[in-house]
DNA sequence: TTGAAAGCGCTAACAA
DNA sequence: TTGTTAGCGCTTTCAA
């Protein structure tokens, strides 16, 4: 255990132990047949020694590079990095587990280049799509380059690998929960209904109120709400209606009608419900507390880059993998 | 430009071009002797068949991995997202100039396993310190392995290169700046003493009341200010006092007090004014606008990258660089 | 069960 | 100015 330790290669091992590269190799892949004692020695003396195999000179003779890319909008809002930071979490979780890392690539709207540098240089095996759009251009190049990845969030391209949260089934449930608690005439303020997730929810709440053999009421479904005043402005429409809950499609949304409530000293939940889909620290503080879907981000990103580690192993992986969640009825719905 | 191009190396240019690898190589490099002529051929070559030099093989030979560690805290606050975010911009940047890739590594309070994975495998040239402790884990065992890092943020070990925001002149210019507005009786109300930022924005508050022949009243000032409550109990007590203004070390600090002044029905700036350290996002949107020193995380990220890259590459760089700032004075402190 | 040798794609002495 | 050759550290046939 010296400090600045020289580097040591499976050479000097072979030379020290009086046996050949060959066999060291093997004895660490375990790949061949070895003697169960040559494998002891080798082991013991890696151990000792501290050995760690060149990732650079392995990759060259497997055509591997052990790093995956990491690809977020760099142009996220402030309220989507909680999200970002939790799906890093798991995924570098799951990447050490296999001696991976990942490379960041922070894409803007309509700039690549980053992506392509890293895929074009060879800098990566495989790549983790952090968000997805209906339309994709990401995702169009990473098909066209044969490159293996999957996306988090769901998306309407065909053959592509996706982990997601169960978003149609947990607000089908969510909805239907509420209108069990009573809460019959829902309204729902949504975000671009460009992004498939946003998608989803809409068509969750409209499952949800069918299955409850509650008609969809078109007019109470706010989409694309996507500043603040869009946001004010449906709510002080949602006000004028006969409405008892307003479900919020996400964290951002939420929070927002929660202020624009405060401001026009309308109390929650006393004179209207209020519940999000999405639960988030952005809500932590809330008085009382929201009713909200759960769920876990991190684990999210754990399982894409399993998937994805999978996938580039050369093993057969689920197209879909859907993740689950918890809904937590709480006070403002009370 | 077909889909899913076979990839091509130096010798496939070779042979196409009836020249050696190396000669290839050259050209390509710009090393050494070669004919102009010579040159612009494999140029021509290498524009048109698209042909990237596999890093791999580059680094086995060159002992370079073309590829530089971001450590940041896995378990940030939400608050300092936005500021690592941006630094990530900057550094992207600065790496993709010269054809290097950011590897991320998620450290947390006392579990650098992540860190130390990523050195031993060699898995990079560099690493950059996200943010620094007075007594750093990191830092120690980085300069134990004698692999160039650069921090950002000020730390207190000797012979590290550091790439930080001038606090201190900030702090004290800005500090000078409330006084020379009439604003006498200053309050400062900062988060944790162990921060090497904290330190010097403290430092800095106090040559800024130094500088303009005033007394610094230690009990006015309120360090480790962790916990909202914490916050909540300076302010209370501040309000208790002569005091004209309160200065916050950082945003998340300044959010809390403007808070907990508005639930406490104080109005700002006509009862008591309020100014801010570090400006952010958290801070956009309060009426009147903050007065606040501005920083550019980009910038110090972009700066931190280039130092580093100029490290590696042997060249001498300045132990510490130190970024500009500008001073806003806004309504909060009219 | 083990080893010799070639090869992954690139660089860099050394020669020519 | 260009080419030959060895080598970076590891894997993998093919032989022994």
């Amino acid at each position: 255990m010296n400090y600045k330790e020289e580097k040591i290669t499976i050479g000097d091992i072979a030379d020290a132990l009086g046996i050949s590269k060959t066999t060291v190799s093997r004895a660490i892949s375990g790949k061949g047949r070895i003697g169960s004692e040559t494998v002891q020695r080798v082991q013991e003396y890696i151990k000792e020694h501290d050995y760690r195999p060149n990732p650079l000179a392995k990759g060259l003779a497997n055509a591997r590079t052990y790093n995956l890319a990491w690809v977020m909008p760099g142009d996220s809002e402030v309220t989507d990095l909680p999200f970002f930071q939790r799906c890093m979490i798991g995924i570098s979780e799951a990447a050490s587990e296999r001696d991976y890392d990942v490379i960041m690539s922070l894409v803007y709207d309509d700039d690549m280049a980053s992506l392509v540098r890293i895929v074009k240089n060879h800098k990566v095996d495989g790549v983790i799509l952090g968000r997805t759009l209906v339309k994709d251009e990401r995702i169009e190049y990473l098909k066209s380059q044969g490159i293996p990845f999957v996306a988090i969030g769901s998306c309407s391209y065909d053959n592509v690998i996706q982990v997601d949260n169960d978003h149609l089934k947990a607000c089908s449930e969510f909805t239907g929960a509420l209108v069990l608690k009573g809460l019959k005439n829902l309204s729902l303020i949504g975000g671009m209904s460009t992004h498939m997730v946003n998608q989803s929810r809409k068509r969750g709440f409209e499952e949800g109120l069918e299955t409850n053999k509650l008609a969809v009421e078109k007019k109470n479904i706010y989409m694309d709400c996507i500043s603040d005043s869009a946001i004010n402005r449906a709510v002080e429409d949602v006000l004028k209606k006969n409405i008892d809950c307003i479900v919020c499609m996400d964290d951002r949304i939420c929070s927002q009608v929660l202020e624009h409530l405060r401001n026009l000293r309308i109390e929650m939940p006393a004179d209207i419900k209020v519940a999000s889909m999405y639960n988030s620290v952005l809500l932590d503080n809330v008085v009382p507390a929201i009713t909200a879907i759960n769920y876990d981000p991190k684990e999210l990103g754990y399982e894409a880059c399993k998937v994805i580690l999978n996938k580039i192993s050369g093993e057969e992986v689920a197209l879909k993998t859907l993740m689950g969640y918890n809904i937590l009825m709480r006070g403002s719905t009370n």
